[in-house]
DNA sequence: GTATAGCGTGGAGTATAGTCCACTGTCAAG
DNA sequence: CTTGACAGTGGACTATACTCCACGCTATAC
């Protein structure tokens, strides 16, 4: 199929595709092209492009995709792979929560200070936020 | 005070203070230098310098520390601005939280799914991922 | 006198994930 | 025969927060 069709089945603009062929997300053979220079995408550039979608909202970027998809082509590609993967990312995402957990505190923390007028408010530094 | 000082003093590189001068967030009266044109910096930059990292540690981006100055210039600056200010972010910090927990309890199906041999692992589209 | 450290300016590069634009070529309809 | 929609390529631009570089002047130590 051509890009329009491609883009259609997936949502993605054309220029998010060119994108992703410029990266090496997809790839596709030199000789599936037309007469008329027009690329010809085989149905399996769609699977992976959906994949990309599925793997996107699950939190990785593009670069993890494709190392990702590198893993996947080696012979040792297994489901053990997928979960280590997978394990990895709950990590990050339970650090980010961590973070912004803390943040939270620090937010709350600085407004209580600003609310019970213990804020102290000047024109340099206010001290609710800086003790 | 020069430019070392006051990256001594508060921990930032010389670039990225002269970075926050070019965006505004400091800015320094043309006469302040010395006849050998480097820049004298009064000490009311070394406590806005200071304020930016404090405010910056409250997860505000440089753009939002920007205007955050503004208002802080107007007549109206008070503490209920801050209030104002402060408690949007938490805002923003409790939708952020939402998202992650959400995106972990994604990542959570997904290993489950993998974890359960329910996977099918193929070269094209693990199941486990893409229900 | 020279080496080095510090200062000034302007501009380029980094990562991320696209988006938009210009210019050109192709195809089908009217 | 022209118009419009689609295709291809290459390159510039967006936001964020710096970081690094080149080039030149200044100040200080030896």
């Amino acid at each position: 199929m051509l890009i329009g069709e491609l883009s259609e089945k997936t949502g993605l603009s054309r220029d998010t595709i060119r994108f992703y062929e410029k990266k090496g997300l997809i790839e596709i053979p030199k000789k599936l092209r037309r007469e008329n220079n027009y690329k010809e995408y085989p149905e399996t550039v769609l699977n992976k492009l959906n994949l990309i979608i599925k793997v996107k909202e699950l939190g990785f970027t593009l670069n993890e995709i494709d190392t990702f998809f590198e893993l996947w082509g080696e012979e040792d590609a297994s489901c053990e792979n997928l979960v280590f993967t997978l394990e990895n990312k709950v990590n990050q995402v339970d650090q980010q929560l961590d973070q912004l957990r803390q943040l939270k505190d620090r937010l709350n923390e600085s407004l209580q200070k600003c609310r019970s007028s213990e804020c102290g408010f000047e024109k340099t530094i206010p001290s609710c936020i800086c003790k």
